[in-house]
RNA sequence: CAGGGUGUAGCUCAGUUUGGUAGAGCGCUAGCAUGGGGAGCUAGAGGCCGCGGGUUCAAGUCCCGCCACUCUGACCA
């Protein structure tokens, strides 16, 4: 391919609005342009990537056994009604009438397009297991798009259900898919790690997510500085010693805070330590008031009160309601003398339970307790972990800290079991002629996410690094002087030789000066740049960068073929 | 959804305070020159100043409403 040819619009400032290092790169690099938040269109550099990343999503899951179909993207409201998620999704649904009123919703993800095609079309243990998957768009009406392509609300997804008999084979299937994703993210060059997660609304037990280490990840996952532990922080279990009381406990006494709303304002105030603080906040749990205590110091872990209470939503509750309808002040509110304001699920975090002589807000506004103590001045209806585990906690298997690293989900696969093929009907007859439902798993892998996830991780001040198996292309080849005719022959006649030789080879023939083809060379990220310059011409030999070490090289030009051959298939099959 | 910010040329941004003929750099077109890191010179093209209303002799600028984009939070198989 040549230059001339495509549509590489690079831009040499940084559009005002991307923030994120991938945002900006594949902007400026000509991969993406914005149409609307969320959404984008794929370039042909672009475009490129994508495709390598999906053939190799494609060769492994085919190597895993998985069968490639497609499935719509347009879906009818009644698969969604029987799955009873057609008004549990919520407003992240496009949702659409065709022209006689009926409803569609365009699809999120596709497990009530698949159990229903099971359904119809499986009917005995024989002919499982069944791996089938596809690569498609998905739509979400993300509340907050944001970091370009690592939040769209149109993206490319790979998405593979299994179907198995029983648990033992489910267990089969979801290893082969675990192992296909550390095959592929590595196959990828990423620098990623595998979590335990919480498996969320989709439902299920068992779950990971597979994690491209950044700083600028939207998630915090744990992992041991001793064990193989790694998990989601939203998991992560924390664990505490129950302390025994020490100290008599003291009167409960109100004490006048004017202006200490927030745990640090308290804390200094009435000279303690944040962790002596009761913090407790409000929530409205699918319309019920739920109010949970953490120590000051701490976060509550809104995953596990959710999973707790098998809730469907969680929002924060509403400060002026609160005060108007029950007349509690947030910022002065506390478990003590609470119950007699309104009904309302107390929930305490299990360091709550040993919290002695603590401050607590009094209800009032201005005014907290002090030595506020668990059963005497308050009872909650359930002690729990309800936390969020911190750096330096023990870990849950071996009890040595927990480190913290910031990642971007770029896969996730769930073992859902008979969730959806109980609702929905999807059984099989077994071994004994009795009809029990299909046991599902299903797994799914960002593809545009990552392609965004590599840009995060493999950039300089020049640009991006694209790792060579996901490359736009290996090499890119260009002369200095296009116009001198020696250089330009030569040039084309080495982009031709390479064509042949089956190398992914773009050739930047534009009669441009050779600062800008350079600077857009660094900017796009080719893993190979061969320049034909005034040596090239004189003693036959020319010159190969390597992008990612800056390693430069000179080669007889009959040596070329062989050498990237050889060195770009080491770097593809490279592991990080 | 709440709170903040920004909308002026393809891109980055001045101009808005104090109303009075629409600006710069880069990019683009034509030409000159140059050819190892977005260099230079000459001449051009390019604008519903986000949209709608209002005030005024006069609005990019003042007032009201809306929309879009964006950041923080909440949310997120």
């Amino acid at each position: 391919m040549r230059v001339t040819q495509m549509l590489i619009p690079t831009l040499r400032e940084v559009p005002a609005e991307a923030d994120t290092i991938s945002h900006q790169l594949l902007l400026r690099s000509g991969m993406v342009r914005k149409v609307a938040a969320g959404i984008y269109t794929l370039l042909p550099l672009g475009n490129r990537v994508v495709k390598k990343i999906e053939n190799i999503v494609r060769e492994e899951m085919d190597r895993a056994g998985g069968v490639e179909l497609q499935l719509p993207i347009v879906q009818p409201a009644e698969l969604w009604r029987q799955s009873g998620r057609w008004d549990v999704y919520g407003p992240e649904m496009y949702r659409l009438q065709d022209r006689h009123g009926r409803d569609f919703c365009l699809g999120p993800t596709h497990e009530e397009i698949i159990t229903s095609l099971f359904s119809q079309e499986v009917n005995s243990y024989r002919q499982l297991p069944l791996l089938l998957y596809q690569i498609h768009n998905k739509y979400r009406d993300e509340r907050r798009p944001r970091f370009g392509l690592l939040r769209g609300r149109e993206f490319i997804m790979k998405d593979l259900y299994s179907f198995d008999k029983d648990e033992e084979s489910l267990e089969i299937s979801y290893r082969k898919m675990y192992d296909a994703y550390n095959r592929i993210f590595s196959r990828c060059s990423l620098d990623f790690r595998a979590v335990e997660a919480d498996s969320g609304a989709i439902g299920g037990d068992v779950s990971h997510e597979f994690m491209v280490i950044a700083d600028t990840g939207e998630d915090a996952i744990n992992f041991c500085s001793e064990c193989d532990y790694a998990a989601n922080m939203e998991k992560t279990p924390c664990h505490i010693h129950e302390k025994e009381l020490v100290e008599e406990e003291g009167p409960l006494e109100l004490v006048a805070t004017p202006e200490a709303r927030t745990v640090q304002d308290v804390a200094s105030d009435l000279q303690v330590n944040t962790e002596q603080v009761l913090k407790s906040l409000f929530y409205n749990v699918d319309g019920k008031l739920v109010v949970v205590l953490v120590r000051g110091d701490r976060l509550v872990n809104e995953t596990k009160v959710i999973n707790y209470l098998g809730a469907n939503r969680l929002d924060t509750a509403d400060s002026e309601e609160m005060l108007n309808n029950f007349g509690i002040p947030m910022g002065f509110a506390g478990p003590v003398g609470l119950r007699e304001k309104t009904a309302v699920t107390i929930l305490g975090d299990l360091e709550v339970k040993c919290l002695f002589n603590a401050v607590a807000g009094a209800n009032k506004t201005g005014y907290h307790y002090i030595n506020v103590n668990p059963q005497r001045d308050y009872q909650v209806d359930h002690y729990g972990d309800f936390r969020v585990a911190e750096e330096g906690d023990p870990c849950p298997c071996c009890g040595a800290p927990l480190q913290v690293q910031r990642g971007i989900e770029v896969g996730h696969i769930f073992k859902l079991g008979t969730k959806y093929s109980e609702a929905m009907g999807a059984t099989i007859l077994d071994e004994h002629g009795k009809e029990i439902p299909v046991i599902m798993g299903c797994y799914g892998i960002g593809v545009t996410r990552t392609m965004a996830a590599a840009v995060e991780q493999s950039n300089d001040e020049n640009g991006i690094i694209w790792p060579a198996a996901i490359s736009p292309f290996d090499v890119l080849i260009m002369a200095v002087n296009q116009r001198d005719e020696l250089q330009a022959e030569f040039a084309l006649n080495l982009y031709q030789k390479l064509k042949r030789a089956g190398i992914d080879v773009l050739y930047d023939d534009r009669q441009e000066r050779p600062g800008v083809k350079f600077k857009d060379a660094d900017l796009i990220g080719y893993p190979v740049r061969i320049v034909i310059g005034k040596k090239a011409i004189s003693e036959g030999l020319v010159e190969l960068k390597w992008r990612a070490t800056g390693e430069l090289i000179f080669k007889e030009k009959d040596k070329i073929i062989a050498y990237l051959q050889e060195n770009l298939t080491a770097m593809k099959s490279s592991k990080r």
